[in-house]
DNA sequence: CGGAAAGTGGAAGGGGTCTTCCGATTCGCG
DNA sequence: CGCGAATCGGAAGACCCCTTCCACTTTCCG
């Protein structure tokens, strides 16, 4: 049986703070798209001793956006305690949408990270069903349009992530008007007919 | 003074187009993350061979993709000719959509491609030109509202190429969907304050 | 039909990635 | 303080990629 020496060596604990450190802030501000070396490189490290507290990228990226996952959720919550579901509604988009254009590798650690992690599966599903339930809230009030799917999430998610890659620096600004345009024809006003919702994943690969 | 040779041997022309006609089907169904070997291979012939004809991976790009490109201008004019500005105007943000839901390299292409080819550069002038001339219309016609800017534009190509990539097969519908979106909310009626527009590169980069 | 020129294929160069290995180093308990 | 175990660092393995080189083959003109 293999067990875990109880605790790290103060030296190694350090270490692990400053790589996961340096991987959250480097991830955040260019993506995921940096090489395990360079990280190594800019915590003042070897490959070998990041290798050594993350097996594999993965683990680190998910490591490293455990924080602004379980934020995401925690909006979602947020909202729902709004007793305005329609106001509930649109922070979560407007407020999801943020973190993403704000966060260069949020989108990618989603499909990166998630996929296999288990620690995600739970909070995943727990935020699917409270965005279900602010759906029905919101369309109950009649405020939000009928034939708002679920799916739709994806949607939104998707789309805004391609901002993130192409905006560069004026990706928050876009993000918002993006989230904009969207709110206004989720409004039940708006409501023209629409093409049907498209099939999509709603499984690891988008949220 | 180099010349070249004024025309192909007759092998050398068919293998050309051989290799031309395997990358635009596999850069519209599989997206550019093809290896040129790999395009080689499929066409049956050595990598050298490809290099012969395309001295670099981006000029292929920019070869295959030469009509797609075409015919995005050319729906440009189409609805320029349409005499209701509104329904040219739709029409052309649901056809780039679908264009870019269907063809998978098309957006990569773009800034593969787009950035030193001065043969694109001119099209994509002419294009701006055109939704410009086609904005400013279907805004004086009281039908889109008044503060659609034209760095719009490529929030649309960038949050629908988002789809693109990560909705896989439901790529079409999901971009039907989000173009239908954003139509309703282009439309004057809607129209409530919005976020700025961001200040989007609008150049190689996005379109 | 023959030979020069055009065209070809596969290997190899140069660069990048993630990950593993192992000898050298550092920590911290006794 | 000393010594074993935990930890580290850099090189190297195993794959990718795009591109270049060069000996070999094919075309086609006179």
């Amino acid at each position: 049986m293999l067990e875990k020496p109880t605790r790290l060596r103060t030296d190694a604990a350090h270490n692990r703070a400053q790589i996961l450190e340096i991987a959250k802030r480097t991830f955040e501000t260019e993506g995921l798209d940096v090489s395990m070396s360079e990280l190594a490189r800019r915590a003042g490290l070897g490959v070998a001793t990041v290798y050594r507290h993350f097996p594999t990228k993965a683990d680190l990226v998910a490591e490293a956006f455990a924080e602004p996952m379980a934020e995401c959720a925690g909006m979602l919550d947020e909202a729902l305690a709004d007793p305005d579901p329609w106001r509930g509604f649109c922070r979560v988009i407007e407020e999801v949408c943020a973190m993403q254009a704000r966060n260069h590798g949020f989108s990618a650690a989603i499909v990166t990270a998630l996929p296999d992690q288990a620690r995600f599966a739970e909070l995943r599903d727990h935020a699917l069903r409270g965005f279900t339930e602010l759906i029905r809230r919101a369309q109950e009030a009649g405020a939000l349009r009928a034939d708002f799917a679920v799916s739709d999430l994806s949607l939104i998610l998707l789309a805004n992530g391609g901002l993130r890659s192409g905006a560069g620096a004026a990706a928050p600004a876009a993000s918002r008007r993006l989230a904009g345009y969207l709110l206004q024809s989720f409004r039940t006003e708006t409501a023209a007919p629409l093409p049907p919702p498209a099939e999509l994943p709603l499984d690891g690969s988008v949220l």
